[in-house]
DNA sequence: AGACTAGTGGAACAGGCGTTCAACTTTCTG
DNA sequence: CAGAAAGTTGAACGCCTGTTCCACTAGTCT
């Protein structure tokens, strides 16, 4: 038995590589394309590495999604509050980081599921709402829900939306008409 | 081998009733939880008649999430386009109808990996264009957006939102600041 | 009536799955 | 150094999967 998922131990750099392995899985072939096998077959390990260290594949999910989650919400923390930066990020998301941000929303439907996942999928939420301050309630929420759709709607375009158009519908968002 | 899914034929009532099978899956288990065998269990014939119709998991899947997302369409038509209708229209999207509002949002997400499954899935936004007439288009992407991203964040909250705190930023949206 | 097609359904194949087990090596602890 | 704990691994169990095959019935045409 592997010692407690918060207690540091040897195998730590393992826990990792399963955990960033899993995730290249869940952006290639999202959460349905998640197994003991194809997890290690893409760490390179034995399948039951990936049972040693997350006995359930609920485990492994959890443990992959939420610190994804993490990540991003770091990674916004980056992005100045303008219109412009905002725009460029969802293109980015949608474009280069298209994987990364599947992953996320595939975090969000699996979190409407599963209520222990709700956490790590309302991360970003808050963290947004931590760093708009203390603005009008209303136009926080409607703002939030404005970027979540924008992103969304951004993954099922043909062609990944440019920073360019996003532009003025971000700051319309932000700034009010 | 059965008659091409446009032509009619005696089996129609079987279609239907196995598509209608396999939403109630979508709604129960996800899309995850759809095979061969879950849906015909559902509707009460043998596994082979789900075969027999759609050859393939991925046939049945997106004949299902099509023909769903052309129902939900259709009922948001009846929604008349004041704030607070729109508002009660998320409020039970999210409570009374969420398994089917989940049902969307997957096919949402299997959009972003299958093309095929795009014009389904943006159904609802070219509906919701043409509803609203030709208006200024930046505001009208901004409210497509908004709704888009009520309707996820409602779908992880601990509890659904209710109509009266949702329509100030249906409204907000809907009207600009 | 005979031929043909649509529809029905039981059985089976090969393959992937989650998970468990037991044997083994490495590393830490007293 | 001895013993315990942590880590590693191949093999295996039983289950569910997508799909195919084949035998069969019920209607529909000529």
């Amino acid at each position: 038995m592997p010692p407690p998922d918060g207690r540091r131990a040897r195998g730590d750099r393992r826990r990792r590589e399963i955990l960033s392995a899993t995730l290249r899985v869940v952006e290639r072939d999202g959460v349905a394309g998640v197994s003991h096998r194809s997890v290690a077959r893409e760490a390179g390990v034995p399948t039951t590495s990936t049972t040693y260290y997350y006995a359930t594949l609920d485990d492994l999910l959890i443990a992959t999604l939420t610190w994804s989650a993490e990540e991003m919400a770091a990674s916004f923390r980056e992005v100045p509050l303008t219109p412009a930066a905002v725009a460029r990020f969802i293109a980015d998301a949608a474009g280069a980081h298209r994987g990364r941000t599947l992953a996320e929303y595939e975090l969000y439907l699996l979190a409407a599921r599963r209520p222990e996942l709700r956490p790590a999928a309302r991360r970003w939420v808050s963290l947004m709402a931590e760093v708009a301050g203390p603005r009008d309630p209303v136009r926080l929420r409607a703002v939030l829900a404005g970027l979540d759709g924008l992103l969304i709607q951004a993954l099922i375009a043909d062609f990944p939306p440019m920073a360019e158009d996003l532009e003025p519908v971000v700051s319309l968002l932000m700034l009010g008409g």
